[in-house]
RNA sequence: GCCGUCUUAGCUCAGUGGUAGAGCACACGCUUCACACGCGUGGGGCCACAAGUUCAAAUCUUGUAGACGGCACCA
């Protein structure tokens, strides 16, 4: 069979996932070994409103590589995909959808069409993503797909709410929130960011105290909110203040007058000392108020614009327009003290960057007392979960959960998981999964839902259970039986908080189960200028691009080659790298198969090694030591060092070396070493597969012998795949440090006389002779891969004695095991030759006085470990040899 | 303000208490019959700075500087 001359990814990337679909490879059932243990992990559930970026594609990469591994070495694997539904961002797509297309608001449609719209939303364009998985070669078991408002997932969304509203978690509260007027919603703390601000402004406003010619200044950042104001409040202990205490203030722009109190919050040595106290616009102000029974005033609209109590004049006005009219007043009525520029950082929200507001108003929250308590005590009592890696992730996270506030969980929007509670006319609220069950409770009385949304993130916590059948219900659903604990999870840093912590505790709650034993932090995917890629920065780089450029493989392995848990920047040239190596692997197989008739990959042939040459030893040897170090990596989530490891095999051992050394016996027609090398290969593409199923898969099916063949009993029945054979585990017995060790001395010898064609530029086409002088076992070495070193160093001859025999006129060098001459009359420079020698000998001579420095340290002898000492002694005598060879060999020249 | 991470070859990054690594870039040479997405050879680093622990520090400790991230924020 032969292959084209260059990989081209996308004959690969077409063929196969939908084979591997469709024959049913990503269904955990396909595994019929009873006694097999489960490897399990959810997918953290894109927005469906998202398409794939770096992240998902390093996330999934990882996720992929566990999965196939495992699938692979026989667990029964799944790995169970979907979505959620993004209450915000569908809001804001169909929002804006409705006024390009109709011209219409949501309020004229109705919420009922409005969700149905979304619904339809969803249909057209929430599947984005998954395609874009399937491309990435994701094996997901589709058809677990999930989504956060299926009808299971929704009913158990209803029953954990209603059952911690019953057990007293949920509670619905007055409190200051964090209001963005864009998205008119309520946020979590978690969906509010900071952001800093050089051109912020504080304004000072001297406000009259009543009865006297005195005016008070306070100072404040958002001069608007002065409407609301219902005190002013000074430190008890200032001295200045003492005599105001109790006194009034007749507030400017308003006809009201509020009182001067005294609280502790107030530093005197902060700005002027005085505080205005708006209670219903900022949560400090709210706890001032609580504490002296102040008014709460709200002034402001949902939409960010002042209302009715923010007076005539200022209704309907946006805030920021207030601000400046508030300010333009102060000046006209001389109250103005000053404006002074002020750096300051401001709550923006998350999504749209519009500033927040803080404001009073009413809303349900969730008390994480207990199930802080239920994750805190996981992990000091099991360590659960597992960070990897372990710094900073465990610290930040235990340090997050012990300084735990309440989670606002309400939402005003119309697309998501309406809040099972139902009002009567009174206002009694009635908490029920069913508006059913909710009327019964009010004795048969008319109620009205209320009408707003819980927090998407209420629905991912449930994920990790309620993606397995757990609706609330009695009994347990066999896939939570089997799939819980899931053990791993592979998510990014930004949703440890938001996400991974609240499905820890809610699945603890719910199922007395830990959701995950592990969680891997991936590192953020930064834009080439070394900032995290987002869309105002115009840095990101698309995976659907890349894959389009250098194969869907080469950018999945690529991604796993910098999965080190730190962040990286972002480099083409990286992807490159691993394009260039497919087409290596490709070439390689190439080779194999072009010689390849009467043939096949034979796992019998590995087995009896006694008679093997060393080359096959050797390989066989690296092939194992390889196998056993990438199982040891991937177990510890090391991907980068098992690319790595495999990288260098493939490419150092097998191709450079192994495929060199063979090459002309395969040429020959020699059926015995085609079938060997053939047969490594094979093995060697089993451990790419996790990271390259494509290529691997494409190859694996155009190898004679493996088809039939899949050596992997718990898949026996099914179809032939790469992907269903057994991932080597690495055989420790194949181990052979002799064969290693004289493989090595001949790679030297190789490499020794190459280096002495390239320093005295002898052309590659003339051949030379080379002598070897080596003690006895290594001659028989030499000997036997004469035809090899000949090949390999392009030499016509080699002579191989106990000592080293050659004309004045040849260059020289020394291994660890042999000393080399290549005869070069006529071609020789001597002043080449004797810089070449100098510079060996120098290099040497500076390691051995590095040696000899330590050696003669009497507390290194004593106290450094003996093996250690014994070693450098070794070296250190060993360079001696080769430096008194080498100097022999210079004074010989004269 | 508090907590944390990073600083290694021109670039992007591994690494680790005991002789500094990779890929790319660079230099020189190759129509060597799998591969120029290639082959061969080579040059290149006081491992940010300072002090300490140690027989031994790029690696551990502390501090300094710079970059970044998280958390909390006083009007």
């Amino acid at each position: 069979m032969e292959l084209a001359k260059a990989y081209e990814p996308k004959v690969a990337e077409e063929s196969h996932y939908k084979r591997w679909e469709e024959c049913g490879f990503f269904k955990p059932e396909l595994n019929q070994d009873p006694g097999a243990e489960t490897y399990s992990i959810v997918i953290p559930p894109p927005n469906v409103t998202g398409s794939l970026h770096m992240g998902h594609a390093l996330q999934h990469t990882i996720m992929d590589v566990l999965i196939r591994w495992k699938r692979m070495q026989g667990y029964k694997t799944l790995w169970l995909p979907g979505t959620d539904h993004a209450g915000i961002s569908v809001q804001r797509k169909v929002v804006e959808q409705l006024r390009k297309e109709e011209n219409k608001t949501p309020l004229d449609i109705g919420r009922d069409e409005f969700v149905a719209r979304c619904w339809t939303w969803k249909e057209q364009y929430g599947n984005t993503i998954t395609e874009q998985m399937r491309r990435e070669g994701a094996s997901v078991d589709w058809s677990r797909h999930r989504f956060t408002m299926d009808e299971s997932l929704s009913l158990a969304v209803r029953n954990v709410f209603c059952t911690l509203y019953d057990e007293g978690w949920i509670y619905r509260g007055l409190r200051i929130v964090n209001w963005c007027p864009k998205d008119r919603t309520v946020l979590s703390d978690l969906e509010v960011k900071e952001e800093t601000r050089k051109d912020g402004k504080l304004t000072y406003l001297k406000y009259p105290i009543e009865g006297t010619d005195r005016t008070l200044t306070v100072a404040t950042t958002r001069p608007e909110t002065m409407l609301g104001d219902t005190a002013v409040a000074v430190s008890p202990s200032d001295e200045r203040y003492k005599d105001l205490i109790g006194k009034t203030i007749a507030l400017p722009l308003t006809d009201r007058k509020i009182p001067i109190v005294a609280d502790e919050y107030v530093d005197a040595e902060f700005g002027t000392g005085a505080v205005k106290v708006t209670p219903a616009h900022d949560p400090n102000d709210y706890q001032i108020g609580e504490r002296h029974n102040l008014e709460k005033l709200l002034i402001m609209n949902d939409d960010g614009t002042m209302n009715a109590a923010a007076g005539a004049e200022f209704e309907g006005l946006d805030r920021f327009a207030a601000r400046e009219k508030v300010v333009a007043m102060f000046g006209d009525l001389g109250l103005l003290e000053k404006v002074e520029d002020y750096e300051i950082s401001l709550p923006v929200c998350e999504r749209c960057k519009t500033i927040v507001e803080p404001i009073l108003s009413e809303q349900w929250f969730v008390k994480m007392d207990e199930m802080r308590d239920l994750a805190l005590d996981l992990m000091r009592t099991e360590g659960v979960p597992h960070f990897s890696p372990q710094v900073p992730h465990e610290k930040v996270y235990t340090l997050w959960l012990e300084n735990l506030k309440d989670w606002t969980i309400s939402r005003q929007l119309w697309w998501g998981h309406q809040i099972p509670a139902w009002y009567d006319d009174e206002g009694n609220v009635y908490v029920a999964p069913t508006e059913a069950a909710a009327r019964e409770k009010a004795g048969g009385k008319e109620l009205k839902q209320d009408q707003d949304v819980l927090d998407t993130w209420f629905s991912s916590g449930l994920w990790a259970f309620s993606t397995f059948g757990w609706t609330g219900g009695a009994g347990v659903p066999a896939d939570l039986a089997t799939y819980l604990p899931t053990d791993v999870l592979v998510t990014g840093r930004d949703i440890i908080f938001l996400w991974v912590s609240r499905m820890i505790m809610l699945t603890g709650k719910f199922t007395g189960e830990k959701a995950f034993n592990d969680v891997v932090v991936t590192g953020t995917v930064l834009g080439k200028d070394g900032k995290p890629m987002s869309k105002s920065r115009n840095n990101g780089v698309d995976p659907i691009e890349m894959f389009d450029k250098f194969g869907v493989d080469a950018t999945r392995i690529y991604l796993a080659s910098i999965a080190t848990g730190a962040d990286i920047k972002w480099n083409d040239v990286g992807v490159e790298t691993y394009r260039n190596f497919a087409n290596k692997i490709w070439n390689a197989t190439r080779f194999c198969l072009l010689n390849s008739e009467g043939a096949s990959v034979d796992h019998s042939d590995l087995v009896e090694r006694g008679e093997m040459g060393i080359a096959d030893r050797w390989i066989i040897s690296r092939l194992n030591q390889t196998a056993l170090d990438v199982n040891k990596s991937l177990e510890r989530y090391e991907f980068h060092t098992a690319v790595s490891l495999l990288y260098h095999f493939f490419w150092d051992d097998f191709c450079d070396w192994y495929i060199e050394l063979k090459k002309d016996e395969i040429n020959a027609g020699d059926i015995a070493a085609t079938r060997r090398i053939l047969t490594v290969l094979e093995i060697a593409l089993r451990m790419l597969h996790p990271f390259m199923p494509y290529l691997t898969e494409e190859l694996w099916h155009k190898l004679p012998g493996t088809s039939s063949a899949m050596n992997n009993s718990v898949y026996s029945e099914a179809e032939a795949s790469i992907m269903l054979t057994k991932f080597p585990p690495g055989d420790l017995s194949a181990i052979d440090p002799q064969a290693e060790a004289e493989m090595g001395a001949v790679i030297e010898v190789i490499k020794r006389v190459r280096n002495i064609r390239t320093e005295m530029q002898i052309s590659p086409s003339i051949k030379f002779e080379v002598h070897i002088g080596a003690q006895r076992s290594f001659q028989e070495v030499f000997r036997a891969n004469e035809a090899q070193i000949l090949k390999l160093a392009r030499a016509e001859k080699i002579v191989i004695g106990d000592t080293l025999v050659a004309p004045k006129a040849s260059a020289k060098a020394v291994t660890s095991e042999a000393q080399i001459a290549v005869p070069l009359e006529g071609l020789i420079d001597f002043d080449k030759e004797r810089e070449r020698l100098s510079t060996q000998i120098a290099k040497l001579g500076e390691e051995r006085s590095r040696l000899d420095a330590q050696l003669s340290n009497a507390n290194f002898v004593e106290r450094a470990p003996a093996e250690k000492v014994e070693g450098l002694r070794d070296r250190s005598k060993e360079l001696e040899g080769q430096i008194a060879t080498l100097q022999m060999n210079l004074s010989a020249l004269g």
